[in-house]
DNA sequence: AGTATACCCATTGACGCCCATATAATCCCA
DNA sequence: TGGGATTATATGGGCGTCAATGGGTATACT
């Protein structure tokens, strides 16, 4: 499976569409590729997207919890129940509904940023802004870092 | 698994096309031959690049971390929404994106350096600065690297 | 009817593919 | 082992294709 990644600025046109970056498009399943889920990030003001395949797969992470436990109800409802499927047209475009254009404050450009098996849809000055902390957070962790980038290819080696 | 050595200047073309040096695709795995990742160096103003198959082992381990953790999230943002997959074509050529240029202060030629399990692509000025830098580092450190590099020698001698 | 959305077509610029050439490396045979 | 022949690599440029974007029109839903 392919991933989501790299970083794309793309305009919304009058009708309020935009392209879906073409890699982004050739990531999605081959079942499914006319087709995405938005919903609200549960940690920034932007919008994060996925396949719908992704979406059954986290459905079932949830169903395991424990059928009583705040944590199901909280995760169903956040996550479930605010979810969009999202059609993209033969062009690859899509519209991005309005209250999620607001909780991002999204008006006439996005910023796609791949995070592997999601992507997040930002304004694009907060991407940046959002983009310099996470980068600084990491050079500063660095050591810890190395440890989950770096750690077995020594025995890989032949 | 080949590994990338040794160092080439390279020319880039009015296209803005590099060839990648020959030994080096040829250090690529045989599945993926016509993509390398490149991406900012976390230490220097120098690109890095690496193997498709080398990003998919990060990305795994990524998304092992904890779905709803900080981590998760600035290390999917700063590792896997900076990485550009980039096309090589079928002669070995392809391009570096403006913004990694920018931020190597590449402009007509590029020294490519081979790290081993990946290789760094240098402005050929602060290549140079960057060489004289390490060797003398390494000579300082002499007496404990070579316990690193050479460890079992001692006990072959006769 | 009026609004919203999907489909079709057009435009532009970037990129990939193809072909060509020169220089460097390698081979091969006498 | 020398030296010409062959191949590979780095580089240059033409051209078709595709991605991103714009806009007209048909269709649907309320």
């Amino acid at each position: 499976m392919e991933l989501f990644v790299s970083q794309f600025v793309n305009k919304i046109d009058k009708k309020g569409r935009v392209s879906l970056p073409s890699i982004f498009r050739n990531a999605l399943p081959q079942n499914s590729k006319n087709e995405i889920i938005l919903y609200k990030s549960l940690k920034h003001n932007s919008i994060e997207g996925c396949s719908g395949d992704r979406i059954k797969d986290i459905a079932d992470r949830i169903n395991k919890l424990d059928f009583f436990s705040e944590d199901q109800d909280d995760f169903a409802r956040s996550i479930l129940s605010e979810i969009i499927p999202t059609n993209i047209d033969k062009e690859g475009r899509f519209l991005i509904p309005d209250y999620l254009k607001k909780h991002s404050n999204i008006t006439s450009e996005v910023t796609f940023v791949g995070q592997g098996h999601y992507f997040q849809i930002w304004e694009p000055k907060a991407a940046i802004e959002r983009q310099k902390k996470s980068r600084a957070r990491l050079i500063k962790k660095k050591k810890s870092l190395s440890s989950i980038i770096f750690p077995i290819h020594r025995s890989n080696e032949k």
